[in-house]
DNA sequence: ATGGTCGTACGACGA
């Protein structure tokens, strides 16, 4: 089972992109964030034709958007929700039957929380707190046994997500109270999949900004994808992928999109 | 180097 999760800004500009993708990961499942694309005019035909018949999609005009394209069967799971009282296309969650289990997977995009780490002066970095308080109290009641939490999360929570942990700690992504949160969120009854594959004092990035064309060269990057699963789900995690090459295709997403890859006939 | 580049939608905003 092969589940990925991309940040691919703009699904209208990028079907493209994400036909080549899937001819690169054949992924079962594909999580994508900032679709910027309403929901009238969600490109589902061509969707369809690339070999994604189930699909479920929350979009609106010009900013966010999540949708969620599988091969496989899927319901929309009732754990969707909206967030800090805005219906603003951050979350979507679907369940399906994976080695005899409901499994629930959520795709999240996280508001990015502006320029400024100051809730009282940015109401933009306020909204990202009370985002991740009210995720994480969900979680801590409602999550489910079998459960996959992948998107952009918009939050580098250890030193080797970013290029710089000491340059980095006062910028929006990787301050404390940001990190602190996502952790308090992924305590909620998570794994960091990625963290189980590559060890925490490797270096370890799927974004890497427009605004440095170098971008390769100087890999100034951060690690603000994510793929979680539940302790039920560790013994299928087979491995983690994050696909670089991406970042170099043309007119690329400033993410990359991640693999998840769990084992399936386990017992056999 | 305190800038730089994108996408959306056509000016300004969000990232």
């Amino acid at each position: 089972m092969r589940i990925i999760s991309w940040n691919i800004n703009s699904l209208r500009l990028r079907l493209p992109l994400l036909k080549e993708l899937i001819d690169l990961a054949n992924p079962d499942i594909i999580c994508l964030q900032e679709t910027k694309v309403p929901d009238n005019l969600f490109p589902q035909e061509d969707i369809k034709a690339l070999g994604y018949p189930y699909i479920a999609y929350k979009g609106m005009k010009s900013y966010n958007g999540i949708c969620i394209l599988s091969k496989h069967s899927f319901e929309i799971s009732p754990s969707s929700k909206n967030w800090c009282n805005q219906e603003d296309c951050r979350h979507l969650a679907v369940d399906f039957h994976f080695e005899g289990k409901l499994v629930t997977l959520h795709n999240f995009y996280v508001p990015a929380g502006g320029d400024e780490p100051d809730p009282s002066i940015n109401t933009k970095f306020e909204h990202k707190l009370n985002f991740l308080k009210e995720t994480t109290d969900w979680f801590k009641k409602n999550i489910e046994e079998n459960s996959i939490l992948v998107g952009d999360l918009n939050i580098a929570p250890l030193e080797h997500d970013v290029w710089s942990h000491k340059q980095l700690l006062k910028v929006v992504s990787h301050t404390p109270i940001e990190t602190q949160k996502l952790t308090s969120w992924l305590k909620t009854g998570f794994i960091d999949a990625m963290r189980e594959i590559v060890p925490s004092t490797e270096k370890l990035y799927t974004w890497w900004s427009y605004r440095n064309k170098d971008w390769e060269k100087s890999n100034r990057g951060r690690r603000l994808d994510h793929l979680w699963i539940t302790p039920s789900l560790a013994p299928y995690l087979q491995t983690i992928q994050i696909f670089k090459e991406v970042r170099n295709w043309e007119k690329p997403s400033d993410h990359v999109p991640i693999l998840l890859e769990l084992k399936e006939n386990l017992s056999s």
